[in-house]
DNA sequence: GATGAATGAGCGTTCATTCAT
DNA sequence: TATGAATGAACGCTCATTCAT
């Protein structure tokens, strides 16, 4: 499945843009993308892609939130199916997982925006922030009010999760390209979403369960 | 007290200039920043500042060795002392947290080098990158084959350390500032190294420990 | 009621463009002029425009010749009437002074124009400005032979009466913005038709007549 | 005696911008004129326009100021060695008739500026100009006290006077190259300075003096 | 007759960098 | 060692114009 970011009422055209935006401005960031490149990438004219969206803000704009929205969506529905805390617990690592694996261009857009303080975070997409931090709060909540989990900061847990996945996430280019990192390194998973997603859940429950299965 | 990252060797005006740079690619990351900004704070003239140390990306290197270098100095001492591998986590996790209050220009300047794929990440500062994992690495090894730890992913919890620490860090100007953030989160502490640093010592201590400590 | 210039040739929708290019280039010159402010303030796109008139300098050129056309009009009809050459001079000015009221779009047409050198100035309109000129060059001369008036140059009349009118008339927003302009300045009248017009007519026949009426 | 306009505090660069600014401003006016010609005709690279004198509108505001501060500092000087009224206005009328003709730029710059109704006015030039009124106005009134001038507005004479000589010096071009001129007015002098000046001079005598001296 | 979409060329401005002093 | 002045190359953006429908 892939992934369908872009809104549908944009034209193909807009649409299109966009996709090739998410990348450039993933790729160098806000200051560093390139209008001309994303035009050239979008094989479009500079000006069709004035016409069509804007200046560079809205473009990274639109971006940010097409990105951000679909997280949050994706993040609630992946809690829906499952019954007890843990299970939600477990699914929501899984989900988030499976989305920076599936749309690449968001650990790097992410980490960028926040570096810089939020300088182009556009309101839209902090509303889709909140949304996806406040689906992990209710789920520790629940866990501890069932007495399951121990008492945490959920903003807390939750910068661990997005922090473990994003970050080891990024960390796939430097740890590949530079000789110094040793062989160990070298080789573990490009994706986070399997083993390493299995190890995190693992990891991520045996902080807060209050009961840990012993292996 | 502010640590003092800039090399010996380097002039005064080097040295100036340099700090001055860390303050504006943390800001601004590598794109962003402006030269003539640089050399405006730090009150030298343009070519002063090619004079004294190079072109911008000769700039930026020195600047992220120099903070990764001190990092991993502080990383490795802050174990020294400590005697158990419950410890010496311990002592980790609170070094990274005060480095990090103490340096509120390294998390903006690693995460935006991580998120661009190291595309300017110098070999030494991958040299230094490596030595901080070993740290942790090491303590995670002696823990498990002492039968306190369970095994683990070492360069994973390192990336969950320093993933949580420093996006929640990075957070703060974001939760501050944009209203859709709820109160609970916007009071949050804005420094890592106390409370938060205890929560996360704890947090991480029960995922890797065999028996956990019941509250 | 205001002055209806456009060729009654053209279709309404044409009419219309006109009449707002008119406006634009009146406020802004040609090169300031955006086809797409015209475009928009007529309430067309701008591809019927261009289907409709042509390019920017084709719409300017009609432009420029309906307003001169309409004033060489207007010029002759006002001395028609009139029987010594005393009377159509009087005349004369006050039909430019009233022209200037009613078309406030001409003084700065005109005024760029001959800023430019003529550097757009269709053959058409300079006809329509040779029968301006020879309106009251016929008048002068009428005065001269019949021993009322002295022998002047006709052109520099000419350019004495538009000088005074056109510029009088811009000098309004100068002088009403402006700060630095005394209040009597401030509060001479916006319009040049009424009392302004009649001291020029006053002045310009002092200065032309052979024996002054002493007051 | 060559017009030197250009304040002696600016480097000799800056100067030569300015003074090619000034040409190109008055042969484009502000919408029209570029930048790149600006830099290209003064034979300096574009960066070093703005490093000296700033943006477009900062070149323009200086390059109107420099000259209307010149037109008052001339007419100022024109008139200190006249006695009577009367010859005091001849003085100012051949004064501003010799500026115009020894700064062709100055007739266009003025007549653009006033037709976009002072869009780019710089508030210094503003009080240049009235000071350029006021040694007008305090001529006529010294004349009419003095029982020698009829009662006038002042400002209107010397919108009167502008009028002509400004508007005399633009028809040059028109009146040149437009075929549809008559021999009469093509050959008219193309300097205001001489003849025409003196024409002028009297026609406006005739208008204010009380009694004037009959042919 | 009218329009949404597209575009090449150019605009004003800023950038990192160099050079003469 | 330090600087004011200069620059080529780009950058983000807008312009007048065209074309398929």
């Amino acid at each position: 499945m892939t992934t369908m970011t872009i809104k549908e009422k944009r034209t193909e055209t807009a649409s299109h843009i966009l996709e090739v935006a998410k990348d450039v401005f993933a790729e160098q960031g806000f200051a560093g993308a390139r209008v001309d490149e994303i035009a050239r990438r979008a094989g479009v004219n500079k000006a069709t892609l004035y016409y069509q969206i804007g200046d560079k803000k809205a473009l990274y704009a639109e971006v940010i939130h097409n990105v951000l929205s679909n997280a949050a969506e994706l993040g609630a529905r992946a809690i829906e199916k499952a019954q007890t805390p843990e299970e939600k617990l477990r699914c929501y690592v899984r989900s988030i997982a499976r989305t920076v694996d599936e749309n690449p261009q968001m650990p790097p857009l992410m980490m960028r925006e926040v570096a810089s303080g939020g300088k182009n975070f556009p309101a839209e997409a902090a509303r889709d922030l909140v949304q996806i931090v406040g689906i992990l709060t209710n789920v520790l909540k629940e866990g501890h009010e069932k007495g399951v989990f121990i008492e945490t900061t959920p903003f807390l847990i939750h910068m661990m999760v997005m922090g473990v996945i994003v970050l080891y996430k990024l960390s796939v280019p430097i740890r590949t390209n530079q000789p110094a990192f040793p062989e160990a390194i070298k080789k573990l998973d490009k994706n986070v979403s399997g083993a390493i997603a299995e190890e995190i859940e693992k990891l991520i429950l045996r902080a807060v369960l209050k009961e840990v299965p012993r292996e």
